[in-house]
DNA sequence: TGTATCGATAAGTTTGAACTATGGATCAGC
DNA sequence: GCTGATCCATAGTTCAAACTTATCGATACA
């Protein structure tokens, strides 16, 4: 009948055509002769032509053979190279990842890929930058493989684990009274437009956000909304108002702009890692193991780098 | 203990990526679902990872299955071309073939290349010109397959079948005094210097090439040896001597040159179709199949094909 | 809670790849 | 020109493993 091709058809013939006599390809194949006539001659009845043109004495490839050789010889190589692969991925070893984040954590998002790609150099990663609700929105849809968010809540079918906190600090135009000094009381900028993110853009991020003006009883009321972090200073460098932000937006803060500590019950940001809840696949856990929360990384900095001159 | 993969596993590990669904693709397959269950199994332990992620109510691809079904696709579709390919080569639709030939052949290699190769468009043709010795080496030692050559021995291990057969005309310088009729009998030449290529080239070419001169009691002196046909009609035009050449090398005579007929016994030159003695392979037997023996072609020529003007 | 669906497991069956033994053709050497 | 050696093909047998049927356990749905 109808016989269907096999890998064995391959090596067998790959042997023969190597050594151009059956009783030693068998020898090789560790099989014995008949076994392999057998096969090579199944073979041919599938090609539908000779392969090998052999007299009693000597064996030689047709033309035929000798095309398809190296061809054989390629398609087991690339099997070989492919199961390989198959492996790594599955092994966490290659493969590609989809890493979304929100823009404000791009130091702490660099510095986590540079070790993790040199741990994992055949890993592909794709970046996706965007606000929280971006972020956690291709994390559901499958867009993203992992997320880095900041002051999210909990919500079903993700998981959330803390990355590291940072603190919060006033930033206020260099002619604000305020600017003179290195600190500043919340309740000092009561009377000051608040430039900020919609509520919408993260709800539970902006309450966090606004906690250190509620501390010190103030009725937030946002005067400019702006969706990055990066507008929001360039308004308050403008004289447009004041804004509370997370440390690390702050560390390169345009001419203009002045940083303050601020004063009263600590109010920390969370940067949090985010997963689908149940996606075990050994390149995420590979990239979240290598996450341990961090406390306020923001208090190293204060001196090795203060804001551009 | 360590199972070898198989095309199998292949087939196998497609139909289930395709339906997910392991009871559908057992059905597509022709076989039953447990078969299916191990044969994938099998397979993941050969990969060393698992393919598919599987609970009681649904199957999915792994990060891994997902990598590798593409390649294990492509891989059978190249397989199947390979084997489409090596068929079509061993039945002689596709290959290559090397053709070796005598420059002064061309027009005849031409013509039969070019309804050769509409016949058979996958067949890549490599063409070899030279002397007919050098054909004939080429021949013997594998370098070609078949070889156009013209009135060469017999010789050992060599098949020859005539293609045709061409007039010997004389070619003389325009200032002849023979150049002002159409036709010279070959005594007339005797005393003018003989061009004409060595016989070490052809020994055998030689004594055909010059046989109307010793029908004519001439005793057949080169003056001047040329290796090949279009030197030496150049050396008659510029006056050097005259020359006895086959019909078909004298359709595009150089100014300063003259056709004439020969009078005397006819003498013809032959050219044949060389092949290897007991090479059947199919691209052989197509080509020289192709070829019927054609007597003296010159004769259509006559009035077609003049001298340039 | 019962029922249907679906993949995994267990045990028996069959297919076919490989084995041993042998035949027939070719080549070398006496 | 016979003899022995070499080598691929053939014939018949064996056994591993792919496949079968029967069944289980888990999950989703009505």
């Amino acid at each position: 009948m109808d016989q269907r091709i096999e890998l064995r058809h391959l090596r067998y013939f790959l042997a023969v055509a190597e050594e151009l006599h059956f009783g030693r390809a068998a020898q090789r194949l560790n099989i014995a002769q008949p076994a392999l006539s057998q096969q090579i001659r199944q073979l041919e009845k599938i090609v539908g032509v000779e392969l090998f043109r052999r007299t009693s004495r000597s064996v030689r490839l047709t033309d035929a053979g000798a095309t398809f050789r190296p061809r054989a010889r390629d398609l087991l190589g690339r099997l070989a190279a492919d199961l390989d692969e198959a492996g790594r991925v599955g092994r966490g070893e290659a493969g590609r990842l989809d890493v979304a984040f929100i823009t404000s954590a791009t130091t702490i998002v660099s510095e986590r890929l540079r070790a993790f790609s040199r741990r994992r150099p055949d890993v592909q990663i794709k970046l996706h930058d965007g606000f929280t609700v971006d972020v956690l929105a291709a994390l559901e849809r499958g867009t993203a493989d992992v997320g880095i968010v900041r002051d999210a809540e909990e919500r079903d079918g993700i998981d959330l684990s803390p990355l590291r906190t940072e603190r919060f600090v006033a930033v206020v135009p260099a002619e604000h009274p305020a600017a003179r000094g290195q600190r500043v009381e919340a309740a000092t900028l009561a009377a000051d437009p608040l430039i900020l993110f919609p509520r919408t853009a993260g709800p539970q991020a902006f309450d966090v956000n606004t906690q250190p003006l509620r501390d010190a009883g103030i009725d937030v009321q946002v005067a400019q909304e702006c969706s990055n972090w990066h507008t929001i200073v360039m308004f308050v460098a403008s004289g447009l108002g004041v804004t509370i932000a997370p440390y690390s937006v702050t560390t390169l803060l345009p001419a203009g702009a002045r940083r303050l500590e601020l004063d009263g019950p600590p109010a920390v940001s969370r940067i949090l890692m985010a997963t689908r809840r149940g996606d075990n696949r050994p390149l995420v856990q590979a990239f979240t193991a290598a996450s341990e929360p961090v406390t306020d990384r923001g208090h190293h900095w204060d001196n090795s780098q203060g804001r551009p001159s």
